[in-house]
DNA sequence: AGGGACAGTAACCATAGGTTACTGATGACT
DNA sequence: AGTCATCAGTAACCTATGGTTACTGTCCCT
């Protein structure tokens, strides 16, 4: 088997697809690449995420080390994310992934509609 | 804001990380860049997919003209799975999270290990 | 006649994700 | 002095996705 043994479930590679793979990080680090944001601007940036879904991933993040979490005593308060190093890392893959992303959507849309009349 | 608006929860770039963070797909287009499977080899490679999941993901990636399936009128019955031109291109970006993965376990598990310590 | 190979599907259950409303502290406004 | 807005979440609830186990159909082999 090539690739180390990532398909086998117990792998810890496999953990950490399954963390990329989890609907949010991807957009999140993302996000945090370009600069670090406050939690209300990662909402807005990050359109759709529920609150307490965008606590989720940015705690499993922060668990990782992916990212840092920084809390200013102020009122209103103010919690900053910031990338770690390991983060910034990251960053470089999943900006290929976006790359991918942004220069096939075209025929991924033509496949889907040539698929979908095929069947109905 | 940079790289599109891929934020935008309406934005087909958008759809396609969806597609991508889902659970299974960037193991199953790993297991088939190196060589066409069939189907009940796919699901040995791939440790841990319930088939109903499998045959799920693979009827996505199909649409979306990633893969093709091909039935050889046979029994037993066979099924493969080869990846178009286009499932071969997005290989490439997921075969760079795979190495960044595999490169970052050791760090991402010390990580955990040292948040759940500081937690408990 | 019975069992095995293969590629799924059916029916059911568990968990992750999503939605809406709410908290608590303070400053600004009326 | 009372009311509202700001910000970073939580709480309680509901739904959709993912997961599990069992089963189907066809044909060959023994």
């Amino acid at each position: 088997m090539v690739r180390g043994n990532a398909f086998d479930p117990d792998c810890p590679t496999r953990v950490l697809l399954d963390r990329i793979g989890d609907k949010w990080t991807v957009l999140v680090v993302s996000a945090l690449a370009e600069k670090t944001l406050r939690f209300s601007e990662l909402r807005a940036q990050v359109g759709g995420v529920a609150p307490k879904v965008l606590t989720q991933t940015l705690r499993a993040l922060e668990r990782d080390g992916i990212l840092r979490r920084r809390v200013y005593a102020e009122v209103p308060p103010r919690v900053e994310y910031t990338l770690t190093r390991l983060g910034r890392s990251l960053a470089e893959p999943i900006a290929a992934i976006q790359d991918w992303a942004e220069g096939h959507v075209s025929s991924v849309l033509t496949n889907r509609e040539r698929y979908d009349n095929a069947v109905a």
